[in-house]
Parts: C-alpha cells; structure tokens; sequence
DNA sequence: CTGCGGTATTGATCCGCGTCAAGGACCGGA
DNA sequence: TCCGGTCCTTGACGCGGATCAATACCGCAG
C-alpha cells in the first residue's frame, strides 16, 4: 500500500475502542461500516435457535471486519478482549476500493487466507481429540505471539503469551464444553508441554512438542 | 459476464473428463491451472498425518476450482463422481483477470460464499448432533435440487435427489463415521422424513420437516 | 481483612457416538 | 449361476467427552 492510499484511508477513518464482551456487529442488523482491528480479539459466532453457539473465527490485530459488497453479514462479531478498530463508512471505502485495484486484491489475498484458516478449523472440529483441539488452539497462538511478541524473541522453541479468550470462548471455538477445555489443559500442563503462572498467561517450554500434541507432525506447517 | 470475455475464456479453455475417485489437485505439488466445474460433484480434503480425513468443501457445477495468485493450495481435490471440467492455464486465466476487473470481483463474491459455506460448516461440526448433521447434509442437497432440479419443481416442499457422495465421504464431510452415517438415514427414514428409493436416491416430502431436523428453525434460511 | 460475583477446576456419572464384528445388497466377470 | 469385491446396514460393546454438582480461585469493593 503506498502513502496517497494510507493518507486517503486515513481521512476517511474513525477510530473507536471497544469494551470486551460488547457486541460489534449483530447477524441481524445490515452493516454500514468497514473496520480494521488494531488490538484485542474480536470473535464471529453463529448461534443455533436453541443457544448452542460456535465461534467461526478469530481475528487480531491487522485483520479486516465487515464485509464488502454485501450489507448483511452472518454473523455476529463481538469483542473478546477490549479492543481498538477503526472503521470506515462503507460507501467511501468502497469507492476507494475502485480507486486502487490493489486494494481490491488485498481485501481479496486476505479472505482467501481466511478461508484456508476456516478449512483448517473444519478438520479440527470434525476429527480431533479434545486434547488436540486444544493443543492446537494453544500452537495457533504460540506461533502468533513468537512472530508478534517480543519475550523470548531470541530463545527459539519457546512461547509465552496471554490467552485472549475465557474457557468458555475457548470451548464455544473448539467444539467443546468448558469442564473439557479445562481438564485438557490441566492434562498438558501435567505432562510439562505447558505451564500456567496463571489461568490466562502460558509458557511453552517446547514449541514442537506442543504441535506434536496437536495432532501436527512437527513444527512445521 | 458479457460476450467478450466469455469468448476469451472460451478461447483458453481445456475440457476435460474425470472419472469418479480420481485426484486433480494434489496437496503436495503445485496448480498450474485454474477450472470450473461443469457437472459432477469435486470434493476438497485435508487429512491429518495419521490418515484421519476430513471434507472441506464440496464443488458443484458452476463452481471454481484452483486458487488465483497462489501456486500451492492447501488441500486435496478429488472427484466425488464422474466429472466434467473445464481447465484454464493459470498464465492466460490471471491476464484475462487483470484485463476485466469485474471477473476479479466475480471470483471474489465467489470466494466471500465459500467462506460462508466454510463457516456454517464449523457451526454444524462442532455443535449438531449426528442427526442433525445428516439432516443438514439432506436439507443442503434439497435446496440444490429445488433450485437445479426438474422433478417435483412444481409441488413446493417436496424434494427429490441423488446423493453426490458415498456413505464414507458423508461421514469425511460431517465428522463422522460411516456406521452412525448410516444409522442416522435410517432413523429419519423411520421417522418418514426421508424416503430412499435405492442407497442413493433419496425423496423429501416435507423440506420443512427435513430444516427442523436439522436444527434451523423450519425451511427459512 | 472480609465478603461477594464471576471464572476455573475437579469429581462422579451418563450417554452419544466410535469401534469391532457379522451379515446383506448389488454388480461385473468368469 | 457362482464368485469376488465394494458398499451399506445392523448389532453388541466400550470409551471420550457431556452433564450435573460441588468446590476453589481471583479481583474487587467495602
């Protein structure tokens, strides 16, 4: 992105910081904005009739929320974590998006990623063990906060960092309860692949062998 | 789409025919080339170092298969019955594009719907029961048919297709096992809410009662 | 320090679905 | 007609994770 589309994206922001558990953007209500995450969680739910709820996807700081070309989206969007957007009206940034072809094809690069991590959830939800489930879950975030964070930036294999959901967001994203969530963790934390200072910060003494639990042959992915 | 560009494609186009079972897209080696499925179902998999195996998405006619701007996808497609494609190498696919800006814009709606199908996935994976997946997988192919379908068009609620998939694949796309996929059918035949003429084709008197079933509210959606 | 509300852990029990195993339906080929 | 293979159904049983219930923890206001 060069500087003239940054300063006209700029011009035509609002910023906005958001309280967690508040609701951004409701499945039932048309959307009128565009927001980029600056900091915190924001989580996308679906909910059955009767309340039982998924979460269908997680987005972080640089991620898109809204939705172009349609007014309604399927989703409800609500804040994890306390939380920063900023967001655009959707008809200027629409026409910006006309402007700048490039811009078009980011927004486009990104629902493609996305869509893969989408995909690779479903093969979580539909055949992982609880125990991989939430080693994955875990893996997710110890390769975010080792690329993001900065303690033990230079020690590899290890991670640290801040869990952003509660147990019970935990379990409504892994297809879980949160009796399950809990007793998985307190399993992985007695066989030393993590430790917990406390129930929301974890160290990861062994990158690898938490992707081994996982399900994952390795390190790599 | 208008005339032009249809020429275009035409232009570039490779059909081809593809027996049921066969793999296109490995995985593991790159995609020279862009398709679109002209008839038949392709199915699009992961699977886990162990062999677990979970479906991620299923193609249809009208759909796209490949993946612009990236040489390597992630997953497996492969045909779920005999296939008709129709191929485009990746070069000549992506210049087209670059010269019509509303073909990128096409594929990209095309892509913000195979998020959404992804999505409303991860809700049924990780929180329908048995049954209601099955009924969901039915209450799918029911609206397709009404849609696509010829028989029974003109008698509203009632449904009558050909199952696109084995009873393994049923339980690689839903997260189950061939037996309780089964068990599932016959129950919702039991209960008279589907009728099976052969192991394959199925007739829905009531769509309505199929979408309850499945855990929607009735036939909305 | 004390009490209180939300959050997390732990235990006991239950049940839906996976697993294992046997048999049935269908199909193409000898 | 018989045979082999593939796909599907059905039953018996066990296990992983859900459910129900009790307790522990943690931050905060008084």
């Amino acid at each position: 992105m060069d500087d003239v589309q940054i300063k006209k994206l700029a011009q035509i922001a609002h910023r906005k910081k958001i309280p967690s558990g508040q609701t951004i953007i409701s499945d039932e209500e048309p959307v009128d904005f565009f927001a980029n995450v600056i900091s915190g969680a924001v989580k996308l739910t679906k909910t059955l009739p009767d309340g039982r709820q998924q979460i269908v996807g997680l987005l972080f700081a640089p991620d898109f929320l809204g939705r172009a070309y349609s007014k309604n989206n399927p989703y409800t969007a609500e804040a994890a974590t306390d939380v920063e957007i900023c967001t655009f009206p959707n008809a200027a940034f629409e026409r910006l998006v006309g402007e700048y072809p490039g811009l078009q094809q980011r927004l486009f690069q990104h629902t493609l990623d996305e869509l893969d991590a989408a995909r690779d959830w479903m093969l979580l939800l539909g055949r992982k063990t609880a125990e991989e489930k939430v080693a994955s879950f875990l893996h997710m975030l110890a390769r975010r906060s080792m690329l993001t964070g900065c303690v033990h930036k230079n020690t590899p294999g290890v991670a640290a960092f801040e869990l952003p959901l509660t147990r019970s967001d935990m379990a409504d994203y892994l297809g879980l309860t949160i009796e399950t969530v809990s007793r998985q963790l307190t399993r992985l934390k007695t066989s030393n692949v993590i430790r917990l200072s406390t129930n929301r910060l974890i160290m990861v003494p062994d990158v690898a062998r938490l992707a081994n639990s996982a399900g994952h042959d390795d390190g790599r992915h």
